[in-house]
Parts: C-alpha cells; structure tokens; sequence
DNA sequence: CATGAATGAGCATTCATTCAT
DNA sequence: GATGAATGAATGCTCATTCAT
C-alpha cells in the first residue's frame, strides 16, 4: 500500500480541509452523532492525519466554538468603537444585528454550531454585558421602561438565535431587513435606519 | 444482592422512579451523555430492569418529548378555548405565556429537555402556527405593523426558549411576571393584564 | 393485580402446554433461537411456570431429545421382536423403516428437534448398533457384498435423516412408500414387501 | 498492553488469522456458542479488530457457508464439463463424489459448518437441481427403476452429508474409497471406476 | 506528511433464572 | 399453582485514540 505524504498535499491543506469537514458535519449532526471517521472520510485523509492537525474531538469542537465567539466579539465591538460618538444606541444596535445577521448567514455551519451551543459562558454572560453596556445609557429613551434589561437582553439574545436558525438559514430571509425587523419589534415607535 | 423480586417492590414505582431519575439526568446532561447506567444507577435499580418498563434509551427520551409536547399544547388549547369570547388576543396570549412559563417552572427538568430540542416539528411547525392563529386576527391592532407575523413569532418562540432557560429556571423569576414582561416587549401601548 | 392461581387451570395442563409450544418453537426455530419467554407467551403463562415444571431450558430441551429416542428405541425392539421368527431381515428393515417414518410423521416438530441434533451418543452409536445387528446376518444374501456394513448403516441413517426433513415433512410423502423406496434403494433385486 | 500498531503486524496476516479461528470455533461449537470473544481470543487480538475485517458475527458466518457452496458448485461444475463427453454418468458422479470427499477431508472445519447447515437453499434446492441434471439422463440404465429420482437424490445427498461427518471426519476414510463405496450402494450391478 | 493496523474502555441490550407475594 | 418484579452475567458492537511504518 502507498504510504507517506500524498502527492500535491500540503499540512495545510489538509488541515484546513479537515476544519471545513468538521464543521459542515458538526453543524448538520451534531457533536456526538459526528464521528472523526465521518471527518476524515469526508476530507479523504486518515484517521491519524486528523490527529496530526487536532489533539482530540473536542479540542476542535472547542476551538470552532472558540472562533465563532471571537469573530461576534469582534464584530460587536468594532461596530460599537465605530459607531460610538453617534449618541443613537438604537442606530448602534440594529447595525450590529445587521452585521451579525451577515455573518451567520456567511459562514452558516459555524453559525449553527455556535447558535445550537448556547448555554457556554459567552452566550450566558459575555453577549449579555456588551449588549446591555450598548443600550443602557439611552434605554429610557427606548419604549420599553417597565421591562427590566436584564430580561429585555435575554429576549433578545433568544430571537437572534431562532431567527438566524430559522429564518436566516433556513428561508433566507435577507439579513439587513431581520436586523429591522428585529430592531423594530424591540425599539419601536422611532425610524428604522439604514445599516451597512 | 440476590436475584428475584425485592421486598416491598412495586413496578408502578420503579418505572416512576427511573423516569424521573432519566428526566433529571438527560436535562442535566443531555441524551447522549446520559446513560442507561447512570439512570439506574440512580435509581438503584439493575440495567435490565431499565428493559423491564422501557423499550429503549430512545424510546423513552422520545417519549418524555412528546409529554412536554403534549402538556404545552394542552396548554394552549385549554386556554384559547376558555378564553376564546374575549376579543382581546394580547390577554388571551398573556395568559398562556403565564401559564406554560409556570408549567416550566414546575417541572423545570422536562422543561430544559424539551427546550433544548428545540430542532423538533413541534417547535418550528406546531407551535408557531398555533401562536399564529392566536395573533393574526387582531395583529393590526397591535403595534408592529412593518413586522411580518411569521418573524415576529419566530422572535417570540426565541425568547420564550431562552427566557425559560436562564430567568426563569436560573434565576426563578416570577412566571407571571416574565409573561407580563414578554408581553410589554412584544405588544407594548396597551395595559398589562392579570394572568391567571 | 390478580395473582395466584387461575381459574379452571390445573399443573398438569400448564406443563403440557409448555411441552408442546416448547416442541413446536424449538423445532422452528432450533434451541438457541428459542427465548423462554416465546415458550410462556406461546403458553399464555408467565417464566417463573417454566421453573414450576421444568429446571431449566436445557433440560427441557434434552429431555426432549431423550423422549425422541426412546421412542425410536422402542419401535426397533417392539419390530425386530416381533418379526424375529423370520429370516428375511429386509423385510424386517422395511417394517422398521416404515414405523419409524409413519412416528415422524405423526411427530413432526419432536422429529424435526431431534433428528436435527444428530451429533448425540443415540444417532451414532446406538443406532447404528441397532441397525447392524438387524442386517448382519443376511447381509451376505443382500446385494452390496463390497460395501462395509459400517459405511452403509451411516449412508442409510443419513438418508432417513434427510428423507425425513425434505420429502417427508415438507412434501408430505407417504411413509410406507417412502420406505419401500429406500429399502429399494438399498437392498434391491428383491421383491418390495407389504409393510404394518 | 499498548494502543496502536502492533510491531510486524499485517491485516492480510490478522484478517486471515481471525478467519481460520473462526472457522475452527464455528465447527467446533457452532454458531450461537462461539463468541466474538472467543475467536479473538484464539486469534490473539482484540475484539474491535476483528470489526476491521468482518461486518458482523452474522456477516463472516454467511460469508463462510457461501464459500463453502461456492466451491461445492465449482468442483461440481468443473467436474461435469471435465467428463461432459462421457455418456457415463455413473463414472462423472463417482469422480464429482470423490473430489467432493477429497474438498471435505482437505478442508474438515468448513465442511462441517457447512454440512450442519443444511436447511439452506443451496442443500435444499440447488444441489438437488444440480445432481438430477447429471444422473437423469441414463438414470433408466441405473437400476433403480422403482425410485422416484427426487427420493433418490435426497437420500444420496443425506448419505454424503452423513458419511462426511462421521466415517471420512472422525475416522478418516479414504475419500476415493468413500465415493466408490457410495457409487456401488447406489448404482450397483456395474462395475466400480477409477477415480481422478 | 501520512497511512495501516490495532486497542482500551465503554455501551445498549438480552436472556435465563430467581425471589417475594 | 401462579405471577409480578428483579437481577447476574453476558454479548455484539462502537469510537476516540495511538503505535509502527
């Protein structure tokens, strides 16, 4: 039997091939109905091959989750420095969800492992404390004064996860228009801005 | 220990028993991480006697899910037709949201399992046209005309899920209130009402 | 739950009843394919009845095994003394053959059971003993002078064992007729005899 | 012991080993008392190996009893188109026989799996079919007149499959001797061959 | 860089058998 | 005489992981 590198094969390439398998088949079946024998005959290499790259299933799994946090932090926060001598959280926010909403619907698999994993301390903790630190300054102004904000972020953080689960992967509803949507059923009464 | 039937033994309570110990564990750990041996385990009872009341691992998470299926839409029903001469949907839906938070919180476990299968015909076919049927008469009446009824309740479902699981079951929220609450951030303008 | 004894049931009738479905299942489906359990449902009664009766399934089994070939046993002696005044072993052979073919036949899962398990003490020694003794002494005037008398008693018992299992229960051949062919067969040139 | 490879190991080596082990532990013991765990015991490796080479217990069993037919129908074939211009079949069959006894005794543990699963379509419909297209044609010149050819093969195979088992398995008969000694029960009255 | 070969540890499920009633 | 309830002891099979090449 032939053994050894393959022809044409690069460590990369095959890295990144298993990465891409992983979280096709993690996001369609999940982490225990997905086998490394289901990765490495998806990404035609080996068993050992993936253990070349990964020091186990789970270090991938946790990793994959790992980026999808980083790439939403990043998101946020960058929208956030961008957008911050604007005084309108509302207009602030519904870009954010604009580009989240992007995001998920560019890299859907990542999106769906993410989404589907959502009891980690970053959904529960994390994303809460950014989004209430984006809208409490001016949520008087919001409608929405008899709601505490801690179950206002809640609700919100759980309408982004079934929208994007439903509606944005699986009807592919448009993402700016569910980030007006969105913005619209949370701060109503006030104009719908244009997001980029 | 010895073979054969224990002292004082009662197969209505085993059975009983290793379904609430099975309730426990799979929403503690979920349905792969949970095994047949730790559910009897903590019953005190042997694997085959597992067998004895159950067909399978499967069988009987299946079943556990359509139970919360069946009791959220008992639910429902019995609401809507009790309060089906009222004109107002807004109360009728803040009655039931009252009501299925406060079956939550009741049988919290059954609740975190089914809420976490939340990929089920249930939840994305049954109970957003149930809640559809609710709203969609006077939705006009309500404030979100720009918002498409089926976003919306996408939206509302999201949130129930994830309000469920962290105020509610965490941190014990009042059911009553977190229903007035949802129902402020969803239908916002007019009076809360008293739930019963 | 009632318990206990039932009604109009008696212990002979339980254990017979086993008896029988355990012949039948055991003759479909061989011994390692029959579960206790499908002998007491068969029965209508439940596993701790089979123990009231029998001591195990193995037991049960070779007691089985056991009543097949005393019973053969005693359809060989009953003939051979009964014809022994004459000297024509054929026709006590054919005598022999056709009893034993017309007892399959009215037997046919105990023969099934036990001409299945044909690797037992009785199909290869006993029987063979029994066989040579009866065609030893005219063996001569019959016509396979070169043929050993061991070898030809295990082709015959092999035919009669297959016989059995293809033409005569499957096809429903008739017995005596079967074994005038045999006898044909093995020991022609010779007038067919009228069998009892 | 440690995980991995095992130093010089092969999987032709290990496979073929597992397969010998279980062809001796299924003749020996049959199918429902040999054990995964027993086979690979004798091959000296784990169970999980043997699921690298065999789908299941029940799929190298099958595997193996179609060999065995295979090879049957082979010498048979073979042999008939061999002898095809001889108008003799009584010399074809002795020469098929003795090739046949000659397979048996060269390969005694798949012969007696295969001989003690005789409930199959091969035993039961092919060979049959197989044995009248060779002896039908001159069977009016066999001396047989009064049998019925159908009894006739059945017998003969139940006599092969009895012989095979007891004198030329256990007590080590010579094969060609076998098929001439069989020839002459069965087609007696012309003179014995050669066999090749 | 990559593969062939192997294994430790576990897991759901089954079945004959037995005790308490 | 008979049943309800339970268990000891397997048994086939799987899967992440690892050595030798």
């Amino acid at each position: 039997m032939a053994r050894g590198r393959k022809v044409n094969s690069s460590g990369e390439r095959s890295m990144k091939l298993l990465r891409e398998k992983a979280i096709e088949l993690f996001s369609e079946n999940g982490y225990f109905q997905t086998k490394i024998s289901d990765i490495v005959k998806a990404a035609h290499v080996t068993q050992p091959t993936y253990y070349l790259y990964f020091e186990s299933k789970e270090a991938l799994y946790k990793d994959l989750l790992k980026e999808f946090h980083t790439n939403l932090e990043q998101i946020i926060d960058e929208t956030v420095s961008e957008y911050q001598q604007l005084q309108d959280s509302k207009q602030t926010f519904q870009v954010i969800l604009s580009r989240l909403f992007t995001y998920f619907a560019t890299n859907p698999h990542l999106a769906k492992i993410g989404l589907n994993e959502s009891n980690v301390e970053f959904v529960t903790e994390v994303l809460p404390q950014k989004f209430k630190s984006i809208l409490e300054n001016d949520l008087k102004s919001l409608q929405k004064q008899d709601v505490s904000i801690h179950i206002l972020i809640q609700s919100l953080i759980g309408s982004i996860e079934r929208l994007t689960l439903s509606s944005l992967l699986l009807e592919n509803t448009n993402p700016e228009q569910l980030a007006e949507e969105l913005v619209t059923i949370y701060f109503a009464k006030e104009d719908a801005v244009v997001t980029a």
